[in-house]
DNA sequence: GTGAAAGCGCTAACAA
DNA sequence: TTGTTAGCGCTTTCAC
């Protein structure tokens, strides 16, 4: 042992105390098996001896590669995608890679920004997993030479898309709602900006349609996909008067801000209303009810992802565009609905008379 | 606009389109005012025009700087982190760094290896953020001449320690419950491994004890900062058969645990319970009733940690120990209590009749 | 005010 | 199998 408290040991110091080249040194640590097994061990034990781990910036330098690969997200505080985060850092570390994280907050200058630091930080891939981003900027990536695979991005020969197969999950969750009974079935939407907010609202409307019920404008509500937005939409379905036995929620957040909602005034779920939300964040198990949702699994999204980067093997593959599944997780938000339209209940919050 | 598709410009690229010396480049990338400003004016210009960034890397390696603060929380799936990352990331960035961020989940394994990422990346500083962290690692980053600035840490000379007053806040907690006329406070509690469990835990006892209520062991239950584990504990105080009016959480993940298990028993929160939690998390206004907790604020964490790390300033000031205070924040999942006991109702589905 | 040149710590040809 | 050496792209003295 020794006090490291001098500068760090490098390449040459190593090389010194175990009295070989400082090529040799850099075979031993790179795990070249041409290096005599006596030498090895000898080189080993200096290293450990001088505390010394490669310098992580020099390797880069010389060799090209920075061992980081880019995870752009929206917003880390949608439990979404910590969940998400969570999974990809497991993954790049077990393939020996670094994560570097952006989150983009649907801001378009946050997004700029974010890839200029990948560039600058000369990440070997980039996952973009906003669920809709400019195309510009992610051409702009794979145009210097790194690898993109992004979630459902419009067809672009050099990005690898990921497909998210949001109908599977909505057309469950619709005919779920239907079987029991359910006609008047609403939907809080995200942003119409994010290609998934708009994919997941072509999804409701086909799905209603499937069941024979065409879709009216009055039955689609702007969320935002935040929790605030599915108090805002919740409010003003409240007081447009006219109350569906059942919502399709953009999102989990969205869905939770709905249920606030519902039981400030006074209205029981899913008696008087269910409610079903998309992603199945972990929190969905503990709202009040269980919240019925559509689950999207993050596991499968990461390593998809990072699978399409082809990190490791040397070439793209053809590339069969990658489809990550949803379905419909039903907890104690979704129920049969009562006849006609839901007694509103007096309450202490505000009573609503209908 | 040039054609990136092949290898990036680099500063001898630059160097020879704005016929001056790489010197100059580096000067005028750097910022150093001492250039011409004509000569400036024609090497942004060459730049711009090559699309040139200056590697970081390469950067790094000659100055022993790498641009990147590391920020290592315990899970990243329980949302008080993602705020907190989020404030990081942004308080970085601005302060033109990187985060290099890891999770430890709570398992030395994993917080080793996030000491030595950190180590090989050659962070210029690391934030601990995770409430609790042997102890050894820390001294191991301090020792290799790395600030940290840890919250929650035993003295130590080379470590800047930030403190958390949970005192304060679960005091005012409990102020608040003993007010509306709760004697009968449970505790549920967070690992006690952790050195802030042990602390919150502390000051619960300790301001049971000012309001007059020493507390018996089966007033504590000992939870695990989950909502599973909030599950868990909510259990075994039902089974336990002696209800308390009252009950104070680790963290809001527990809270909301307990919230789901006191809804599922068919009581009402609060007029059967009250329930509190601590961390102040976003979801907490959301919840089902929104939840009466402590807050804790985060974007007050990064930057006084990130203060702590002392960048751009030569050296840490002589450090009196900052401490960031906590409160409480009243909702809805506080009320008073009723008279006795709270009675337990027959089903967890049939309407509550009050 | 500007340029030439010496490295930062490492990898990868190439020699031996 | 091992060693020598030439850079990777940049910052930073030190001359001019």
């Amino acid at each position: 042992m020794v006090d490291a408290s001098k500068s760090p040991a490098n390449i040459r110091t190593v090389a010194k105390r175990a009295h070989v080249s400082i090529a040799t040194v850099s075979r031993v640590m790179n795990g070249i098996t041409t290096v005599d097994s006596k030498i090895a061990a000898r080189v080993m034990k200096a290293a450990a001896d001088l505390e010394y781990t490669p310098n992580t910036q020099a390797r880069a330098l010389v060799s090209g590669k920075s061992g980081m690969i880019g995870l752009i997200v929206s917003e880390i505080t949608n439990p979404f995608f910590p969940e998400l985060i969570q999974q990809f850092e497991d993954e790049t570390v077990k393939r020996g890679y670094e994560m570097l994280i952006g989150s983009t907050n649907y801001s378009t200058a946050r997004m700029t920004q974010c890839i200029r630091r990948m560039l600058e930080r000369k990440v070997e891939g980039v996952a973009v997993m906003t669920f809709g981003m400019d195309e510009a900027l992610l051409l702009e990536l794979s145009r210097r030479g790194i690898p993109v695979a992004s979630v459902g991005t419009p067809d672009i020969d050099s990005i690898t898309t990921i497909e998210v197969n949001h109908r599977q999950g909505i057309q469950e969750a619709i005919q779920h709602l239907a079987v029991m009974g359910h006609r008047a079935i609403s939907y809080i939407g995200g942003s119409l900006d994010l290609l998934v907010g708009r994919q997941r609202q072509d999804a409701y409307i086909q799905s209603m349609a499937q069941i024979g019920i065409p879709v009216t404008p009055d039955q689609i509500v702007q969320g935002d996909h935040t929790m605030d937005g599915g108090v805002a939409a919740g409010e003003r379905i409240f007081a447009s008067g006219s109350i569906p036995t059942a919502i399709l929620c953009y999102n989990d957040l969205t869905a939770i801000g709905l249920l606030h909602v519902i039981s400030r005034h006074g209205l029981r779920v899913p008696e008087d209303i269910s409610v079903i939300g998309f992603d199945d964040i972990h929190m969905a198990q503990f709202t009040v009810p269980p919240l019925t949702t559509i689950r999207m699994s993050c596991s499968t999204l990461a390593t998809t992802a990072l699978d399409a980067l082809c990190l490791g093997s040397s070439q793209k593959p053809p590339a069969p565009i990658p489809v990550v599944p949803t379905h419909l997780i039903v907890r104690q938000t979704s129920g049969y609905p009562r006849q006609g339209m839901p007694a509103v209940r007096t309450s202490s919050a505000s009573p609503v008379t209908v």
